[in-house]
DNA sequence: TGGGGCATGTAAGTAGTTACATGATTGT
DNA sequence: ACAATCATGTAACTACTTACATGCCCCA
């Protein structure tokens, strides 16, 4: 079943300016990563995948003397792209350990229960932390705006989420205490 | 890199109550598939690894005549399920197609951008009506409450933000257009 | 003169899915 | 008698990660 998972992924990154597959990477991994991650080992087969197919082309460029393969979009590249944008969606996937824990907490005692939301909640504050990184030097990385702002609100929609649990698990653990 | 992704579910699942891999395989399907997947491919082996590593145990039962093996923890197994249950997590993997789009949304035109967060927003509509379909027929299914509200408000609170950030490009749409 | 970044790549391995095969059982 | 569900499995494949190899360039 062929998912066209990196192909996206580059043909995005072309058009946004990164011509090489070490620019690519880059944008992979300061900013699509928290929703689409991309390993050097998918990306450079693929950029020669793509441009078998005719979406990108490369040419030979340099920075000093050094070698680079400078990657464009061709017209069928930018049409794919624009198809794929307006096209629905399908791809939702999460792995996510702290719900996971969440879902079998019942196998541990009620204090110790909130032990595991609270380092659920520890978690997410790792990664808004990231964000709020990312949204402090500048949109100049080429996060756009909406998709930063996102993960910024979603990250503290769950951290909220984690304090108000924490504080239900407390109350109810007093009660039977009491 | 050993990741012990299926393990961690199996320990959860059988600690449940899941005695065959069929049973596990419901459980995920039903549940842990929204945060956490698994296939046959990976649950049957992974049960005899757990086996030959001595946390749970399989014996031969039977529904009516018909042959299963019914697995059950170990005091190995239920230590190892704790021990997982209470140490921080880190495993937080995304893959939104969604998101995606959103983040290259700009190689698309105004109204067209709109179109690709309505596009975001039906999709978690979908999610979370299958969601609320579950907490509906109750908690029967397993769906330990927490993680199950956990879904919801956050598909909701997804929902809302996708709402919110169609009316903003809509206006700015409309100051363009005057 | 040496460390960090730029740049391209691949081999080996892990993880995971899909599609299929098999067959009994239960309820209608 | 038929469909749906219970139940167990595997082969082939796709996807993806990790770790490594190579070497130049730039700056302090």
């Amino acid at each position: 079943m062929r998912f066209g998972g990196v192909e996206n992924v580059i043909l995005g990154a072309v058009h946004k300016g990164c011509s090489s597959g070490y620019a690519i990477k880059q944008l992979v991994d300061d900013a699509t990563r928290f929703f689409w991650a991309a390993s050097y080992g998918q990306i450079y087969p693929e950029l020669r995948r793509l441009e078998e197919e005719g979406l990108i082309v490369g040419s030979f460029g340099h920075t000093g003397a050094r070698e680079r393969t400078e990657y464009t979009l061709t017209d069928a590249g930018r049409a794919r792209l624009r198809e794929w944008l307006l096209e629905p969606s399908a791809a939702y996937e999460l792995r996510d350990e702290g719900l996971l824990k969440l879902f079998f907490a019942d196998a541990v005692r009620g204090e110790e229960a909130i032990g595991v939301v609270r380092n659920m909640r520890a978690e997410r504050e790792r990664i808004l932390e990231r964000l709020r990184a990312i949204d402090a030097r500048g949109v100049a990385k080429g996060f756009p705006a909406l998709a930063l702002e996102y993960g910024i609100e979603q990250h503290e929609w769950m951290v909220d989420w984690c304090r108000r649990v924490e504080a239900r698990l407390a109350a109810k653990d007093e009660g039977v205490a009491a």
